[in-house]
DNA sequence: CGATATACGCAACCACTGGTTGCATGTGAA
DNA sequence: TTCACATGCAACCAGTGGTTGCGTATATCG
């Protein structure tokens, strides 16, 4: 039974935490409720306009969305979205964990049988 | 103690395995033992060179080590390496999570005050 | 109301990177 | 020795994270 890893991850949702800055602004929307570009681009250090183009990104997956409200966009986490993504991270990671193991497992097998 | 996600990463650990395609060779690495450029192209919708590229970077980060044996490279993954990045995922997911499930307990109890 | 400040969106541009093709080099086998 | 095969290097292309510059809409303050 293989269960190949890739597989089973949305790249697109993947590549979407893939990158720093994005993984950065997720934690700070996460940490303040809602933000706006500006607002978060002053905590960061990237331009305005970098940020807006991650959170567009963010949106066009979903683990993210933008209300304009008056003259500012107001973004916050889509809770279930994001739920799915780290349910993925947690996905790859234990394949990989129990591939490892049984890897550590075998070696240790072959230890044993070395020592006759 | 807001314990930011992001700071505990190590960004060139992450990006590594970012890629969908350095996952997937990591994958097949894990499956097969070992692996050369070559014959890993050969199970990858991508060219050899690319496939070299990425074993160039996935050893640049210590993910793999490659042995040149006779007129082939041969390589492997770092159990230890590996295991690092896992723990990686492991963590910036159980951060999100535990976020994630604190804004719910929030949601909860905001939902039961309401209830009066 | 008018002027100024603020937040946004769009476009051009740059550097880096994942991918390709083409070619040269080194090593193994007939 | 010659042929086949695996690698390495270089040029090139498309996409993307980042920047600057500019135009536009919405508040806010005289």
């Amino acid at each position: 039974m293989t269960t190949a890893v890739a597989e089973v991850v949305d790249d697109d949702l993947w590549s979407a935490i893939g990158d720093p800055t994005r993984r950065r602004l997720l934690d700070l929307l996460l940490l303040e409720g809602a933000g706006t570009a500006t607002g978060l681009s002053q905590q960061l250090p990237v331009t305005r306009q970098a940020v807006a183009k991650h959170l567009g990104v963010l949106d066009r997956v979903g683990l993210v969305h933008g209300t304009p409200a008056g003259r500012e966009k107001r973004y916050r986490v889509d809770d279930a979205q994001l739920a799915r993504a780290v349910a993925q991270l947690a996905s790859v990671g234990s394949a990989w964990d129990a591939r490892l193991r049984r890897i550590k497992r075998i070696a240790e097998a072959i230890q044993v049988a070395r020592e006759d």
